[in-house]
DNA sequence: CACGCATATTCTCGTGCAGGTATATACCGG
DNA sequence: CCGGTATATACCTGCACGAGAATATGCGTG
Protein backbone atom coordinates (compact mmCIF):
# COMPACT_ATOMS: atom_id res chain seq x y z
CA UNK A 1 0.00 0.00 0.00
CA UNK A 2 1.71 2.84 -1.52
CA UNK A 3 0.45 6.26 0.02
CA UNK A 4 -1.50 7.86 2.60
CA UNK A 5 -3.90 9.31 -0.42
CA UNK A 6 -4.41 5.22 -1.68
CA UNK A 7 -5.59 4.30 1.95
CA UNK A 8 -8.31 6.89 2.30
CA UNK A 9 -9.26 6.24 -1.24
CA UNK A 10 -11.55 3.43 0.01
CA UNK A 11 -14.80 4.24 1.17
CA UNK A 12 -15.20 1.85 3.86
CA UNK A 13 -11.80 3.04 5.55
CA UNK A 14 -13.26 6.94 5.46
CA UNK A 15 -16.34 5.52 7.02
CA UNK A 16 -14.55 3.98 9.75
CA UNK A 17 -11.91 6.60 10.17
CA UNK A 18 -14.82 9.29 10.24
CA UNK A 19 -16.43 7.24 13.04
CA UNK A 20 -13.33 7.08 15.09
CA UNK A 21 -13.46 11.15 14.58
CA UNK A 22 -16.31 11.46 17.14
CA UNK A 23 -14.82 9.15 19.54
CA UNK A 24 -12.94 6.09 20.41
CA UNK A 25 -14.67 2.32 19.40
CA UNK A 26 -13.98 -1.06 19.49
CA UNK A 27 -13.93 -3.19 16.14
CA UNK A 28 -17.72 -4.53 17.48
CA UNK A 29 -19.02 -1.09 17.32
CA UNK A 30 -17.33 -0.14 14.05
CA UNK A 31 -18.79 -3.84 12.53
CA UNK A 32 -22.45 -2.87 13.84
CA UNK A 33 -22.33 0.72 13.32
CA UNK A 34 -21.32 0.64 9.63
CA UNK A 35 -23.43 -2.98 8.88
CA UNK A 36 -19.94 -4.03 7.69
CA UNK A 37 -18.84 -7.68 8.55
CA UNK A 38 -16.17 -8.20 10.78
CA UNK A 39 -13.29 -9.68 8.74
CA UNK A 40 -13.60 -6.77 6.51
CA UNK A 41 -13.38 -4.44 9.20
CA UNK A 42 -10.77 -5.81 10.95
CA UNK A 43 -8.29 -5.39 7.35
CA UNK A 44 -9.20 -2.30 7.22
CA UNK A 45 -8.10 -1.45 10.68
CA UNK A 46 -4.72 -3.23 9.89
CA UNK A 47 -4.25 -1.29 6.95
CA UNK A 48 -5.24 2.22 8.42
CA UNK A 49 -3.04 1.29 11.42
CA UNK A 50 0.15 0.43 9.77
CA UNK A 51 -0.85 3.52 7.66
CA UNK A 52 -0.26 5.47 11.29
CA UNK A 53 -4.08 6.79 10.60
CA UNK A 54 -5.37 5.06 14.08
CA UNK A 55 -4.06 3.23 16.80
CA UNK A 56 -5.57 0.44 19.41
CA UNK A 57 -5.52 -0.04 22.68
CA UNK A 58 -6.59 -3.16 24.37
CA UNK A 59 -9.10 -3.22 26.74
CA UNK A 60 -10.03 -6.98 27.82
CA UNK A 61 -10.91 -8.36 24.95
CA UNK A 62 -11.87 -5.78 23.04
CA UNK A 63 -9.45 -3.59 21.19
CA UNK A 64 -10.44 0.02 20.93
CA UNK A 65 -8.84 2.07 18.25
CA UNK A 66 -8.61 6.08 18.08
CA UNK A 67 -7.51 8.43 15.75
CA UNK A 68 -3.55 9.13 15.36
CA UNK A 69 -2.92 12.98 13.60
CA UNK A 70 -0.10 12.43 11.57
CA UNK A 71 -1.32 11.08 8.45
CA UNK A 72 -4.13 14.09 8.37
CA UNK A 73 -1.13 16.38 9.34
CA UNK A 74 0.29 14.77 5.97
CA UNK A 75 -2.30 15.73 3.55
CA UNK A 76 -3.16 18.93 5.04
CA UNK A 77 0.30 19.89 3.90
CA UNK A 78 -0.25 18.47 0.65
CA UNK A 79 -3.49 20.80 0.54
CA UNK A 80 -1.38 23.75 1.15
CA UNK A 81 0.12 25.10 -2.19
CA UNK A 82 -3.47 24.56 -3.48
CA UNK A 83 -5.12 26.81 -1.25
CA UNK A 84 -4.57 29.79 -3.44
CA UNK A 85 -7.00 28.72 -5.46
CA UNK A 86 -9.80 29.09 -3.41
CA UNK A 87 -8.89 30.91 -0.81
CA UNK A 88 -9.21 33.70 -3.22
CA UNK A 89 -12.84 32.34 -3.35
CA UNK A 90 -13.50 32.76 0.11
CA UNK A 91 -12.53 36.31 1.03
CA UNK A 92 -11.88 37.25 -2.70
CA UNK A 93 -13.78 40.71 -1.85
CA UNK A 94 -10.72 40.98 0.78
CA UNK A 95 -8.08 40.29 -1.82
CA UNK A 96 -9.91 42.31 -4.45
CA UNK A 97 -9.71 45.55 -2.02
CA UNK A 98 -5.66 44.66 -1.65
CA UNK A 99 -5.16 44.87 -5.40
CA UNK A 100 -7.36 47.85 -5.98
CA UNK A 101 -4.39 49.33 -2.95
CA UNK A 102 -1.75 47.76 -5.22
CA UNK A 103 -2.74 50.06 -8.43
CA UNK A 104 -3.15 53.05 -6.68
CA UNK A 105 0.44 52.81 -5.73
CA UNK A 106 1.63 51.81 -9.13
CA UNK A 107 -0.36 54.17 -11.02
CA UNK A 108 0.87 53.40 -15.18
CA UNK A 109 1.92 49.39 -15.43
CA UNK A 110 4.14 49.12 -17.68
CA UNK A 111 4.02 45.65 -19.79
CA UNK A 112 5.85 43.74 -17.16
CA UNK A 113 6.02 40.19 -17.87
CA UNK A 114 4.71 37.35 -15.68
CA UNK A 115 7.68 34.74 -14.95
CA UNK A 116 6.09 31.34 -13.73
CA UNK B 1 -13.81 6.57 -10.66
CA UNK B 2 -15.99 7.01 -8.03
CA UNK B 3 -14.60 9.46 -5.14
CA UNK B 4 -12.52 12.45 -5.16
CA UNK B 5 -10.33 10.45 -3.41
CA UNK B 6 -9.31 7.80 -6.02
CA UNK B 7 -8.56 10.12 -8.00
CA UNK B 8 -5.71 11.53 -6.01
CA UNK B 9 -4.56 8.19 -4.58
CA UNK B 10 -2.12 8.18 -8.28
CA UNK B 11 0.84 9.53 -7.59
CA UNK B 12 1.64 10.52 -11.08
CA UNK B 13 -1.59 12.47 -10.89
CA UNK B 14 -0.61 14.35 -7.60
CA UNK B 15 2.69 14.76 -9.82
CA UNK B 16 0.56 16.45 -12.23
CA UNK B 17 -1.07 18.71 -10.11
CA UNK B 18 1.65 19.22 -8.37
CA UNK B 19 3.14 20.90 -11.62
CA UNK B 20 0.26 23.31 -11.86
CA UNK B 21 0.13 24.20 -8.87
CA UNK B 22 2.67 26.57 -9.58
CA UNK B 23 1.52 27.51 -13.27
CA UNK B 24 -0.55 26.55 -15.65
CA UNK B 25 1.04 24.27 -18.56
CA UNK B 26 0.57 22.29 -21.97
CA UNK B 27 0.27 18.76 -22.17
CA UNK B 28 3.76 18.54 -23.93
CA UNK B 29 5.13 20.50 -20.85
CA UNK B 30 3.90 17.85 -18.51
CA UNK B 31 5.01 15.16 -20.41
CA UNK B 32 8.72 16.75 -20.65
CA UNK B 33 9.03 17.89 -16.99
CA UNK B 34 7.53 14.80 -15.54
CA UNK B 35 9.16 12.77 -18.10
CA UNK B 36 6.10 10.71 -18.49
CA UNK B 37 5.00 9.30 -21.82
CA UNK B 38 2.79 11.75 -23.70
CA UNK B 39 -0.47 9.01 -23.84
CA UNK B 40 -0.20 8.77 -20.10
CA UNK B 41 -0.20 12.41 -19.23
CA UNK B 42 -3.59 12.87 -21.15
CA UNK B 43 -5.17 9.72 -19.92
CA UNK B 44 -4.81 11.19 -16.37
CA UNK B 45 -5.51 14.89 -17.55
CA UNK B 46 -8.87 13.08 -18.63
CA UNK B 47 -9.58 11.44 -15.49
CA UNK B 48 -8.34 14.74 -13.58
CA UNK B 49 -10.70 16.75 -15.46
CA UNK B 50 -13.62 14.75 -15.26
CA UNK B 51 -13.25 14.93 -11.32
CA UNK B 52 -13.30 18.66 -11.66
CA UNK B 53 -9.70 18.93 -10.55
CA UNK B 54 -8.49 21.23 -13.47
CA UNK B 55 -9.81 22.28 -16.60
CA UNK B 56 -8.23 23.05 -20.03
CA UNK B 57 -8.06 26.37 -22.29
CA UNK B 58 -7.25 25.63 -26.18
CA UNK B 59 -4.46 27.82 -27.39
CA UNK B 60 -4.14 26.58 -30.89
CA UNK B 61 -2.79 23.41 -30.93
CA UNK B 62 -2.11 23.49 -27.59
CA UNK B 63 -3.93 22.31 -24.40
CA UNK B 64 -3.21 24.46 -21.66
CA UNK B 65 -4.43 22.95 -18.02
CA UNK B 66 -4.66 24.37 -14.91
CA UNK B 67 -6.13 23.95 -11.46
CA UNK B 68 -9.75 24.08 -10.52
CA UNK B 69 -10.75 24.78 -6.56
CA UNK B 70 -13.56 22.58 -6.06
CA UNK B 71 -12.42 18.70 -4.90
CA UNK B 72 -9.54 20.57 -2.95
CA UNK B 73 -12.17 22.46 -1.40
CA UNK B 74 -13.74 18.80 -0.86
CA UNK B 75 -10.99 16.76 0.28
CA UNK B 76 -10.52 20.08 3.13
CA UNK B 77 -14.02 20.01 4.36
CA UNK B 78 -13.34 15.95 4.59
CA UNK B 79 -10.34 16.78 6.89
CA UNK B 80 -12.03 19.30 9.22
CA UNK B 81 -13.81 16.86 11.69
CA UNK B 82 -9.90 15.30 12.13
CA UNK B 83 -8.13 18.89 12.63
CA UNK B 84 -8.81 18.66 16.46
CA UNK B 85 -6.57 15.93 16.87
CA UNK B 86 -3.70 17.84 15.57
CA UNK B 87 -4.51 21.69 16.61
CA UNK B 88 -3.38 20.08 19.84
CA UNK B 89 0.35 19.36 18.66
CA UNK B 90 0.40 22.36 17.16
CA UNK B 91 0.10 24.02 20.37
CA UNK B 92 2.83 21.66 21.71
CA UNK B 93 4.22 24.71 23.79
CA UNK B 94 1.20 25.08 25.93
CA UNK B 95 1.01 21.30 26.46
CA UNK B 96 4.62 21.75 27.46
CA UNK B 97 4.64 24.08 29.48
CA UNK B 98 1.30 22.13 31.54
CA UNK B 99 3.59 19.45 31.93
CA UNK B 100 6.33 21.46 33.34
CA UNK B 101 3.69 22.57 35.67
CA UNK B 102 3.06 19.06 36.45
CA UNK B 103 6.55 18.42 37.56
CA UNK B 104 7.11 21.02 39.47
CA UNK B 105 4.54 19.27 41.36
CA UNK B 106 5.92 15.90 41.71
CA UNK B 107 9.50 16.67 42.28
CA UNK B 108 11.14 13.03 42.52
CA UNK B 109 11.95 12.29 38.96
CA UNK B 110 14.43 9.53 38.37
CA UNK B 111 15.87 9.07 35.11
CA UNK B 112 17.52 11.85 33.92
CA UNK B 113 17.00 12.21 30.54
CA UNK B 114 18.65 14.27 27.32
CA UNK B 115 15.73 16.22 26.38
CA UNK B 116 13.83 14.82 23.27
C1' DC C 1 -5.16 20.46 -49.53
C1' DA C 2 -1.55 18.11 -47.48
C1' DC C 3 1.86 17.87 -44.10
C1' DG C 4 3.29 17.89 -39.39
C1' DC C 5 2.89 18.71 -34.66
C1' DA C 6 0.10 18.31 -30.39
C1' DT C 7 -3.14 15.77 -28.03
C1' DA C 8 -6.66 12.21 -27.47
C1' DT C 9 -8.43 7.55 -27.79
C1' DT C 10 -8.47 2.53 -28.19
C1' DC C 11 -6.90 -2.07 -27.05
C1' DT C 12 -4.60 -5.58 -24.55
C1' DC C 13 -2.33 -7.20 -20.69
C1' DG C 14 -0.83 -7.69 -15.92
C1' DT C 15 -1.59 -7.01 -11.17
C1' DG C 16 -2.84 -5.08 -6.70
C1' DC C 17 -6.52 -5.04 -3.82
C1' DA C 18 -11.22 -5.51 -1.76
C1' DG C 19 -14.91 -8.94 -0.73
C1' DG C 20 -16.22 -13.32 1.10
C1' DT C 21 -15.68 -17.53 3.65
C1' DA C 22 -13.34 -20.26 6.73
C1' DT C 23 -10.31 -20.67 10.40
C1' DA C 24 -6.94 -19.19 13.96
C1' DT C 25 -5.64 -16.63 18.11
C1' DA C 26 -6.66 -14.13 22.36
C1' DC C 27 -9.02 -13.27 26.42
C1' DC C 28 -12.73 -13.66 29.99
C1' DG C 29 -15.88 -16.02 33.38
C1' DG C 30 -17.15 -20.37 35.66
C1' DC D 1 -9.49 -26.28 31.41
C1' DC D 2 -13.92 -25.07 28.82
C1' DG D 3 -17.23 -22.57 26.29
C1' DG D 4 -18.05 -18.24 24.47
C1' DT D 5 -17.00 -13.93 22.70
C1' DA D 6 -14.00 -10.68 20.35
C1' DT D 7 -10.67 -9.93 16.93
C1' DA D 8 -7.21 -11.31 13.59
C1' DT D 9 -5.38 -13.94 9.69
C1' DA D 10 -5.33 -16.97 5.43
C1' DC D 11 -6.91 -18.19 1.12
C1' DC D 12 -9.35 -17.61 -3.10
C1' DT D 13 -11.64 -14.99 -6.68
C1' DG D 14 -13.01 -11.20 -9.45
C1' DC D 15 -12.31 -6.82 -11.13
C1' DA D 16 -10.88 -2.12 -11.69
C1' DC D 17 -7.21 0.43 -13.23
C1' DG D 18 -2.53 1.81 -14.83
C1' DA D 19 1.14 0.80 -18.28
C1' DG D 20 2.43 0.42 -22.98
C1' DA D 21 1.98 0.45 -27.97
C1' DA D 22 -0.55 1.69 -31.92
C1' DT D 23 -3.63 4.69 -33.95
C1' DA D 24 -6.96 8.48 -34.47
C1' DT D 25 -8.35 13.36 -34.26
C1' DG D 26 -7.51 18.27 -34.38
C1' DC D 27 -5.41 22.29 -36.02
C1' DG D 28 -2.19 25.69 -37.85
C1' DT D 29 1.04 26.48 -41.94
C1' DG D 30 3.05 26.43 -46.37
Amino acid sequence: MESTFAIIAEPNRRAILSLLASSERSVGEIEHQLQMPQPSVSKHLRVLREAGFVESRTDAQRRVYRIRPEPFMEIDAWLVPFRRFWSRHVDALERHLDRMEQMKKVPSVKGKKRHD
